[in-house]
DNA sequence: AGCATCACCTGGCTGC
DNA sequence: TGCAGCCAGGTGATGC
């Protein structure tokens, strides 16, 4: 569930929390966290090394370290990342705990993924860019780089795909997942199952827009944090954006621009959320 | 190449 | 109350 806005505020809690702290000891606790290298070897890379900047790429998080590898973090559906900060009292390990790192300052980052789908490892190879080669198949970050509807054009003509398939293949456009492209259809008033190459050039140019300023407002929220799987910062803050989602989890309930109600749509497996009367 | 479908996993919810 | 069954979701593999 964590997307482009919940990662990025991650981020930002590493910039202050754990940038220029030195890593004295790794513990890898659940077996499926680190699955491209075995836990040893990312202990192995990762002990006695500085964190030297905090980045990230689409929903990826990327931590450099003092030697040019980078620790990459995806967490996927439910993972959490948190700052423990070093003292007498440490809360309890909760359940689930997979990962904890522990940093010169006593502090300890912990990794909680109850569903087990995030990932750890870290990346030796990085590209000019400074991006492990492991991820040059994402698209264009949009808050990093911005989205001009020239980029998406070629990207959307001719495509069949729905543009909710579009807007979260990760190729495409890299942070956005099923919340952010629902709300930001809703946003340009189109609707998610539009195939990509129906749009015209107005269209897109709306939705290149829409893409920017949903994910913008989304950041100033600190993310979303919804009741399942409770998302929260490094801090253990809740995101507030939930409460400015205009079509997600809303089924039934009137839309804010017309009264009509939400509709629950499938597209594939997933569901999409729309106003079948003000999206086109 | 592009598109659809499935597997992975657990907690929470629904309905019996 | 207890339990079975379903759903949610991102990504990568697989199949068409």
């Amino acid at each position: 569930m964590p997307e482009l806005p919940e990662v990025e505020t991650v981020r930002r809690g590493l910039e202050s929390a754990v940038v220029g702290r030195r890593i004295c000891e790794v513990e890898v606790r659940g077996h499926r966290t680190v699955r491209r290298q075995t836990p040893a070897e990312l202990k192995r890379r990762l002990t006695g090394r500085r964190f030297e900047a905090a980045r990230r790429r689409g929903k990826f998080l990327l931590l450099g370290l003092d030697d040019g590898a980078v620790l990459v973090i995806h967490l996927r559906m439910s993972g959490q990342l948190l700052h423990v900060a070093g003292g007498a009292e440490r809360p309890e390990l909760a359940k689930h705990t997979h990962v904890l790192v522990s940093l010169d300052d006593g502090a300890q980052l912990r990794f909680v993924d109850p569903r087990t789908f995030g990932e750890w490892f870290v990346s030796c190879d990085i590209d000019g860019r400074g991006i492990p080669r492991e991820l040059c198949h994402l698209g264009r970050d949009p808050f990093l780089e911005g989205l001009p509807a020239s980029y998406l054009v070629p990207r959307l003509e001719r495509r069949r795909a729905s543009l909710k398939a579009l807007l979260t293949d990760q190729r495409v456009v890299a942070g956005i997942g099923s919340i952010y492209a629902d709300e930001i259809c809703f946003r340009c008033s189109l609707r998610p199952d539009r195939p990509g190459g129906s749009l015209d050039s107005t269209e897109v140019t709306l939705l290149a827009g829409a893409v920017q300023t949903v994910l913008n407002e989304a950041i100033r929220s600190h993310g979303s944090s919804l009741t399942d799987l409770g998302y929260r910062d490094l801090e253990g803050d809740l995101g507030t954006y939930q409460e400015s989602h205009c079509v997600y989890g809303r089924a039934t309930e009137p839309c804010v621009r017309c009264g009509h109600p939400i509709t629950r749509l499938k597209i594939g497996a997933r569901s999409a959320y729309c106003c079948e009367w003000c999206q086109r």
